[in-house]
Order: C-alpha cells, then structure tokens, then sequence
DNA sequence: TTTT
DNA sequence: TTTT
C-alpha cells in the first residue's frame, strides 16, 4: 500500500550547495542544513542543533544554485531516502538524506537579488528540461 | 534561531515494538516502518519501499507497546535525529532515527481492541508520571 | 514575501466526490471528510468530528471520481482558500475549503480495484491535458 | 476511528493579537494571518494573499501576547475548527479557524526582546497553571 | 489587515 | 557547517 513520507524544515544552510552533474547532464545540489531546537535544562537555556543532508535534483537543483547561500533561512519539503554507500576504505555505510521536493525562502526582501521565493519540483523540471531541449537544438 | 524539525509518515510497521528500560527506569520503544511509493518506471508499476527507524520514549513507548504491532498501519509524527554509535567492530557509524511525537492508528474499528487510538507524547508522558510515582509509594 | 499554507487531512469521505464541468471542460470536484478526534471529558471518551469542504481540480478531480468513494480513508494534502458567495437570499457569506494537492488512499489492498492510489495534482494534470488534446483530435 | 487534521502555516501577522478572557480567566488569542502566494499568470507575477484567523488558547494565547506582533513572521501548526455564530442581524454564519497547537517565531535576533521563540501549546498551558495556582495563593 |  |  502506497504510504506518506513528508519531511519539513526550517533552518539555515550550512554551506552553499554543491552542485554535480551526472551522466545525461542532470544536476543534483546537496547542502547541509541546520534545525536549531533551544530548551530549559535545570534553569538554563540549551541549543541543540540538528543537521540534515539535503538533495535536491535537476531544475530544482539549478534554482537551488541560484537562490540559496550559506546562511539564508528556507523552509524545505521532501521525503526521506536512506541509502548505502562504500566509504574509501571499502566499508558499508549508510546515510539518510531528504530529498527536497519544494522550498521557499524565508526572510526579509532585502535578502533576495530576485522575488523568485517558492520553487516546485516539477515547476523547475519543466523549465529544466525546456532549457535543455533549448541547449540540444542543433542551429 | 528557533527552527522547525518535522516529520509526518504514514506506514505500516515492520516488526513489533521492541522495549527496552534505561537507568531510572525510562522506557524507550523502537521499531522499523516501511512506507511504500508506487510510480511508473517504463510503463511497469514499481514498487519503492522507504525503511524508517522509529523511536518512542516515556510514556508514548509505553503505549506504543500496548497499541502497535507489526503490520499495523499507523500516523507518526516526529523529529529527525542522526547520532553517532560504534558498530562491533569499532567503527564510527551514523544512524537516522524519527523520534516520534505522537502517533494514530489507522485502520479499521475491528483492529482495535480499545479505542485509544490518538498518543501524544506528553500526554502519554503525564500518565507515565503518575504511574511512575505511584510504582514508587512506599506502601 | 511567499508564504506556507499546508493542509494535512487523514479521513473519511461523507459522500461520494460531486463532479462539476466548468467552462473550457475544467472539472471540479468537491466532497466533505470528516476528521475524528477522541479525548476524555470527566472521565467519558467524547467523540469529536470536524467537517472539511474538500475541491479538487483538472486532472485530481478526474482520479477522485474514479478512486473515492463515500467512506473511504484517504490522506489528503492541500491548502486553505476562503472564498465569498451570495447565498440564495442574496446575504454575503464566506466559505473556508481545502484545495487538494494530492491525496493518497489509504486501507486494505483489498480495498482497492486498482492499485493506484497516490495521486498528484501535477501528474493528474499531465494526464488530464494529454486526454483533453486527445478528446479534441479533429478525427 | 481517529483522523488527522493538521495545517502549517508560514506568515505574517495583520494586526496585533487581541486577547479576550473568558470565564474560568481562561485567556483566548486571536488575529488574522496572512500567506503570501506569487505565480506567474500570462507572463506577469501575480501576488495572492490568503487570510488565516488564528485563535491561541490559554497559556499559548498569553505567550502569543507577549511575543506576537504586526508584522512578525512566525511558523503556525494547530487545527481547523469550523464554528457557526448568529452575525448582529440573527443571521446564522460559519467561520473556520486555525486552532493553534505550537508557533515559532522566525527572523532575525533583532526582531526579538527575549529568545523564547518556539512555544508549545501544553508548555504554555503548565506555565498558565502554574503562575493561574499562584495567583490565587491565600497570602 | 501582513510581507516582499 | 547555520542561525539567534
């Protein structure tokens, strides 16, 4: 039976995303960030930060190159992937990552170079793949 | 800066909950949950299935106990948490676990045997209290 | 600034889904789903049940003719959107709806006649707009 | 059989909380929120806003009081609740609101006098007992 | 009635 | 590695 797997966030990016291309010419941005959760312990106030792999793919990995920088605050929706992969001493590891399906940034105008704030999956695929067919015409 | 950490699955779970008491008698439940997504691939049906480590505390584990059993399909709403353990071997591993909030069970009246069916974790936590407290009366 | 209006919804449908066809053949679909929520009053479990005016639109509302029915549990993701109206006195009243994204049944695979069941706003308009062109091919 | 029902919003507040008490000195917030939508409609961006009315109860509304103006940006989870009321005329209306459960004010460390920032609706309520027990203390 |  |  089909199931729910729903992530959302609001943090701050650790580090500008990174961008990759893979075979085919498809793009992938992953970035760390950061969910803050500050509490009472016996009188005083502790901040525990949580981190979390963020992927996102194709045209919203290109809007993600565009839009986000270390430091902006965005809320982030997606679902949970968790994979394996072999470290460089040949191990087996495993990592969970959330694959963004939408995001918008949060806080003020003055933080944008642009008013493009809310981005789709399937919004930026299709400019994505509109854009490359643009880039394989041959003339 | 406060941010937001949450989790929403619906899915059915793959073992029943394991119990286990830590110092101070506080109970922690765990158990995995597989939440399924069907697309196409090539015009074949394929089936993805996410696993997910689910973990409970106080209270809400103590429910989980009574309510939950494998193949149950049921509502958790949670927080990411990743933490660091040593496998046998001495090697530093990562774990992504959802530490559940609250949680529902979905289903049909005929799949109970109560209709306690909504938990959230500080009430479940407010009768762990109390019945902690009371375990500790002196008569 | 952009903003975040999300509507999670798990219950069951009060009535069959009511299809309408606006102009240019757009298909709008409407049902009420109740969400149930048990909690005790001095000592008696109370049951509480909220009304939703679901809508769905293009491509959704076709999947929802076909795949919902009264009764059925379905897992619901939209936004809010309060519109005015003339009743049929001609007094000015205001209704609150969900405007479904994509909804997900959820039950027994023996529910099911077909094991599609999540459905997204984007994909059902794909499909909606390939069936629409098709429907107007001049043979 | 228990549902879920649960809305998230991301917005800005149109006014200053207004905090009404009702018998018992329970204490009930309530003010408009608003989400902001841009998209783009024949090549032009088009800005809808939708309003929210968001109601706080008890010890989250005394919270909101305190922490909540005009203007704030602030993370909302909470309920619907569709009421009806008779409007000055007699006339029988209906009013769906936004029961909030938890809020976190986002933005930037200026925009707060304090840094309690994320509040939850049983936090606030043990707090609102507590300083409520005080209040009638005998001496 | 907010904000960008 | 973010932010407040």
């Amino acid at each position: 039976m089909s199931g729910i797997n729903k992530v959302i966030l609001v943090g701050h990016l650790g580090k500008d995303p990174e961008i990759r291309y893979l075979e085919g010419n498809v793009s992938v941005a992953s970035f760390p960030l950061a969910t803050s959760e500050t509490f009472n312990k016996d009188g005083r106030k502790v901040e525990q930060t949580e981190w979390h792999n963020i992927v996102m793919w194709r045209g919203l990995a290109d809007v993600a190159a565009k839009y986000l920088q270390k430091g902006k605050l965005v809320y982030i929706e997606g679902k949970l992937r968790t994979r394996s992969f072999e470290d460089k001493t040949g191990i087996k590891k495993y990592t969970t990552e959330i694959v963004a399906e939408n995001f918008t940034v949060l806080g003020r105008k003055s933080d944008f170079d642009d008013n493009k704030q809310t981005v789709k999956s399937e919004d930026a695929d299709a400019d994505y793949d509109r854009s490359t067919e643009a880039d394989n015409l041959p003339f």
